[in-house]
RNA sequence: GCCCAGGUGGCGGAAUGGUAUACGCGCAGGACUCAAAAUCCUGUGGCCGCAAGGUCUUGUGGGUUCGAGUCCCACCCUGGGCACCA
């Protein structure tokens, strides 16, 4: 017997430099057969490094990946860093380095580290989004919606966030705050890009029902879509042409309207005759200032302001009813007008209690009817706006258009509507990001580019005069709404001249797999699904959906909190990588609690998988047992469990069943045939250590490309088992019985027991209930 | 407020409507050791009992069923998402 320790440090370091040297995970991405792309979220690089929760989900993703692989699929399982944005420009930020010369130093740290998890990553695919060799075709990718009038600028009240000193989407300011800052965010009314992605949301919404993905997330982004059907309804207003145009869900109580309310921002607002101009004007001003998170502070108490002079008339009933202005009616959603209903709808209650009005006691009619009746419109609205895309900072893609005045004031332009407006020509791009010292955001709507002329003076591609580039730079969301479509071209020759190469992608695409966290429910995934629709009309993609499935793992917290660094419980891979192996981490982590449910790192319980793979190790170090093999129906009652397990991404009871194996192995011993079975098993799990044990086996070739184990379905079962007899559904006796008996054989077996027989005597059965294999009820009839 | 997910031993968790608590952690006792660590063995939900055994137990209360952690109804609690969207 030997007694070499498991020195899991020089065998994992062995195995990751021979697996790259050996491109083990590098498929053969023109010639493959069995395309599988197995996708994950990429990181950011933003922070102090690797966190553990990526490595929770990266080996997640990676266990299904490599199971995959050895079930005969060329599987694909590329990485990258998403290192352009907010997020890595207020890391450099706080630690005082610059962004341009920081993204190398996170760079080199990251790949080291996600070198060590033991991954399957085509590394020779890896892409960093501020390459210019990969933003060249994110301002591609702008261009083209720009060509087909998906983008476009407009002035209107955008989200700020002061301490970031940019614009935000709605996606990005989580109940009223900034998604990466926290700070509180304001409006401002501000001119700036937006994609029209609201163009694309009926399939937004309809395609959820066809595309497999955790069901969570799908519910995330049905209610960010927001749709509702309802009518439009035309208030006259009483001795005027004016008319007011409001969305309601509920015609039915339409005559127990009892007054309208416009938004503030309404238009209508300057151009009806309105008798208390100044106290209006002073309403619409104190609105305008007020933040989202400051409406929400103020317990949303209702405000507003009667425009006194007008009437509006009510449809149904030709009431004068009262016209007001209010901030709890949205300029943005519906028509910015609404019909007050205060005896159905609450808010409308609260305004009318803080201004006295009448709740009018109108019963509910038939709201079909009524429309008709008055002329209305049946309407659907969402909640889905446009995505903005400009962002007032340095560390991004420059957003890729030129301005030219003289053609601005000729009416010249690309596009309808945006006179002097220019895409960059293809051929130029990609425009650069120039090194700039002063790279700090100025607050002041504009870019620090802004302050940079030899970057921003142009010729403008219209009329050659000297124009001027557009000095923002786009969301970073932008750079990961098409980063999957680039992985497997990045070799590609035709690489250099398009951004993904159609015979490539046809065979890899839509992913196969698609795995992350559940926080993207509305971000990400939202805005990928909409450029993939977006390239699939243009013809440019072959499907709509990217991610046909998609799984979101859970959240992994640190006493009994989401890690972040103010608390201090972060949990850094690193040492524990160092102290116990990559090996060991790895599947510690999958076997706290479900993948998909998340759980909490403690580690205090790490110990029992160090003592799981010291005793394979052990086991191994041992000699096999020859031919006849007691563990059969042991092994293939493992694979059919640790097989459908892996599907089902329940890494947890895959690894528990692995353990009842080995215990087994220990103690009755093992054949060959059970030790190669039982590594292969492993080998998702513990890659480095089933390879090094597969290799001193004798074995030449790796084993993470050997064929997956199959089972037997006849050895997946004992002969016998344990039959159950129960007395009124209590269990009376355990008796051992062979498979398959016929009913009153188990009956019979059941009677001779002594204990049985005793409880039988007590009454009279009046029913045999009998589950095959399984158990025998006797339902007594005194009962 | 609305929409999800969930509530099971001391802890993480396991259970196609069919032996609740698999697997692991922790704990207790034992073996090995001069000793410790490591390892191995045994035990480990509560209550009653010397024991055999009995009995209760999956957030609470009802229901369906021969049989409910699992299905149905009501409620309580925790975590997450959305939130003045008409």
């Amino acid at each position: 017997m030997s007694s070499e320790r498991y020195d899991f440090s020089a065998i994992e370091k062995k195995w990751q430099k021979r697996w790259f040297a050996d491109r083990t995970y590098e498929p053969d991405l023109t010639g493959a057969e069995k395309p599988f792309y197995n996708l994950m979220m990429f990181p950011y690089p933003s922070a102090e490094g690797l966190h553990v929760g990526n490595m929770y989900a990266f080996t997640g993703a990676d266990i299904y990946g490599r199971k995959k692989r050895m079930e005969g699929y060329d599987v694909f399982e590329p990485i990258g860093l998403d290192g352009f944005g907010i997020h890595s420009e207020n890391y450099a930020l706080k630690i005082g380095a610059h962004p341009m010369k920081q993204a190398k130093i996170s760079e080199t740290r990251f790949y080291e580290q996600l070198s060590a998890i033991g991954n399957g990553f085509a590394w020779e695919e890896k892409l960093e989004t501020y390459d210019p060799k990969y933003y060249r075709w994110t301002q591609w990718v702008f261009v083209q919606l720009w060509k087909h009038g998906l983008a476009y600028r407009k002035k209107q009240a955008v989200n700020w966030c002061p301490s970031c000193k940019t614009v935000l989407a709605d996606e990005q300011v989580i109940a009223g705050k900034c998604e990466r800052c926290g700070s509180e965010a304001e409006m401002k009314n501000l001119e700036q890009w937006f994609f029209r992605i609201t163009k694309y949301v009926d399939r937004l919404l309809a395609n959820l029902e066809k595309i497999d993905w955790s069901e969570r997330v799908k519910i995330a982004q049905r209610n960010w879509i927001g749709k509702s059907e309802g009518a439009l309804i035309k208030f006259s207003i009483f001795n005027s042409p004016f008319s007011i145009d409001v969305f309601t869900t509920r015609p039915d109580t339409l005559y127990g309207a009892t007054y309208v309310v416009l938004a503030p921002e309404h238009p209508l607002v300057a151009t009806l005759p309105i008798k208390n101009r100044a106290e209006v004007e002073q309403y619409v001003k104190a609105a305008a200032r007020k933040s989202e998170a400051d409406r929400i502070a103020e317990g949303r108490e209702k405000t507003g302001a009667e425009l006194k002079g007008v009437k509006a008339i009510n449809p149904a009933n030709k009431e004068e009813i009262p016209i007001f202005i209010a901030d709890y009616v949205l300029a943005t959603y519906g028509t910015g007008a609404i019909m007050a209903v205060p005896a159905h709808d609450e808010r409308d209650r609260d305004f009318a209690r803080a201004f006295d009005l009448p709740v009018s006691d109108a019963p509910l009619v038939d709201g079909r009817k009524v429309v008709k009746e008055v002329g209305g419109k049946w309407e659907t609205n969402f909640r889905l706006r446009d995505w903005l895309i400009s962002r007032q900072r340095y560390w991004g893609v420059p957003i890729p258009m030129i301005f030219c005045e003289a053609c601005a004031a000729a009416g010249k332009g690309e596009q309808k509507g945006m006179p002097g407006w220019y895409a960059v020509p293809e051929e130029e791009l990609p425009v650069e990001l120039p090194y700039v010292e002063d790279f700090r955001p100025k607050g002041k709507g504009e870019s620090p580019l802004a302050s940079a002329p030899e970057f921003y003076r142009a010729k403008c591609p219209g009329c050659g005069a000297d124009a001027r580039r557009e000095t923002d730079v786009s969301d970073t969301f932008l750079d990961s709404a098409w980063y999957y479509l680039r992985y497997p071209s990045t070799r590609s020759v035709r690489g250099e001249q398009i951004p993904w190469d159609p015979a490539i992608t046809k065979k890899w695409f839509p992913v196969n797999l698609y795995t992350g966290g559940a926080e993207h429910s509305v971000l990400h995934l939202l805005y990928v699904r909409f450029i993939a629709m977006v390239f699939h009309d243009l013809g440019f993609l072959h499907f709509e959906e990217p991610f046909p499935k998609f799984r979101a793992h859970g959240l992994l917290i640190s006493e009994g909190a989401k890690m972040s660094k103010s608390k201090g419980n972060v949990v850094n891979p690193d040492e524990y990588i160092s102290k116990y192996g990559a090996d060991v981490l790895r599947m510690y982590l999958m076997f706290l609690a479900p993948f998909e449910q998340g759980g909490d790192f403690r580690d205090a319980s790490i110990q029992g998988i160090v003592r799981f793979l010291e005793r394979v190790w052990r086991i191994f170090q041992n000699g096999s047992v020859g031919e006849r093999d007691p563990l059969m129906r042991t092994l293939h009652r493992t694979i059919k469990k640790v097989t459908s397990d892996i599907e089902a991404f329940q890494y947890n009871t895959a690894i528990s069943a692995l353990m009842i194996l080995a215990n087994e192995m220990e103690t009755a011993g093992s054949s060959e045939d059970v030790r190669e079975a039982f590594l292969k098993l492993l080998a998702p799990f513990a890659p480095h250590l089933a390879e090094e044990l597969w290799e001193r086996m004798g074995h030449t070739t790796s084993i993470h490309r050997e064929k997956w184990p199959l089972y037997d379905e006849a050895l997946v079962h004992e002969d016998t088992f344990p039959l159950v007899v129960q007395v009124n559904g209590r269990r009376r006796a355990t008796i051992e019985a062979t498979r398959g008996i016929m009913k009153h054989e188990a009956e019979e077996l059941a009677r001779a027991d002594e204990k049985v027989g005793r409880a039988l005597a007590e009454g009279e059965v009046k029913t045999v209930v009998y589950v095959k294999d399984r158990l025998i009820n006797f339902v007594m009839k005194s009962i």
